[in-house]
DNA sequence: CGCCGTTTCTTGAATCATTCCAGATTATCT
DNA sequence: AGATAATCTGGAATGATTCAAGAAACGGCG
């Protein structure tokens, strides 16, 4: 199934942002919204902030997309595959790497008590160093995307 | 030891917005930096905006408060305990609950693969709907606090 | 194949949280 | 008390995201 298919599967209509933005994400992952407007511009007519949003946005709602916020950074997406992963954040220069759950199925994890709330995500941060900013002197490091924590 | 002494054993002074704030967070949790602000000026003189984060910022560098930022709303920051919990948000208020780690000691939590990452922290934000959210009807539900998802 | 109605995109301005700046205050140490 | 560096104040700037109004385009129908 193609992405046009894909879009009219969830009743959406076809369109080129549309289009331009699922192939941008499945090139790269974990983009912002304005990465994800640059890289269409690239190879494709640009679209205006508006229109990224907007996809964006309806994307996510028809879990074609998956939004995180990683604090300290703006919100990002990538394509949902299906499986529930969670993520790995470089503190020092805010890269994201995919983790796959180590439990099973969703929500993958119970919390120690519900208390009456009806769980339906576990969604884990994992904080840490990448190995390019252990090794590297801190002058090399490529700084972090957006504000700090 | 109060909080004055707790300042002064991490280096910091004592400042009347510094206490307002300890004060005010030990009396409700997950509060945005507006929040504090606002519950500082009830029973004390207020103080600027910029105070605030200065002072959020500074309490949290020295780990006295933790910060949050559930995806779609502002940065939130309750009194470090010391245990590593984690956090239930409800999908339909926003509200938040705190919930015991239920595996052991920081980081509470492995990846399944490390990547080379040194993982220092594992952050886990449950999602849902909160008893009362389930039990209510859509049209006496507090709206959520900020931005939507 | 061309028309219509609805959805989607464009441009431009508004909003919200957070941060930057420069100068006035104030908590500590001598 | 006085010096000095850390803090606080007020006001403006920034960045991400959203709102608004109108133009354009997708998809169904005749």
């Amino acid at each position: 199934m193609d992405d046009a298919e894909l879009l009219r599967s969830r009743g959406l209509r076809v369109t080129r942002p549309r289009l331009a933005a699922l192939v941008a994400l499945r090139r790269e992952g974990h983009l912002t919204a304005d990465e994800v407007r640059s890289r269409i511009g690239e190879d494709d007519r640009p679209v205006s902030v508006q229109a990224v949003y907007d996809v964006l946005t309806t994307l996510t709602r028809e879990d074609l997309v998956r939004r995180i916020e990683p604090a300290g950074s703006a919100a990002r997406y990538e394509v949902r595959t299906g499986d529930n992963h969670h993520h790995l954040v470089c503190r020092t220069c805010g890269s994201i790497e995919d983790v796959d759950c180590a439990t099973g199925a969703p929500p993958c994890l119970e919390p120690a008590s519900h208390r009456g709330f009806q769980v339906d995500e576990a969604e884990i941060t994992f904080w840490g160093t990448c190995p390019r900013c252990l090794g590297d002197s801190p002058s090399t490091t490529t700084p972090p995307p957006k504000g700090r924590l």
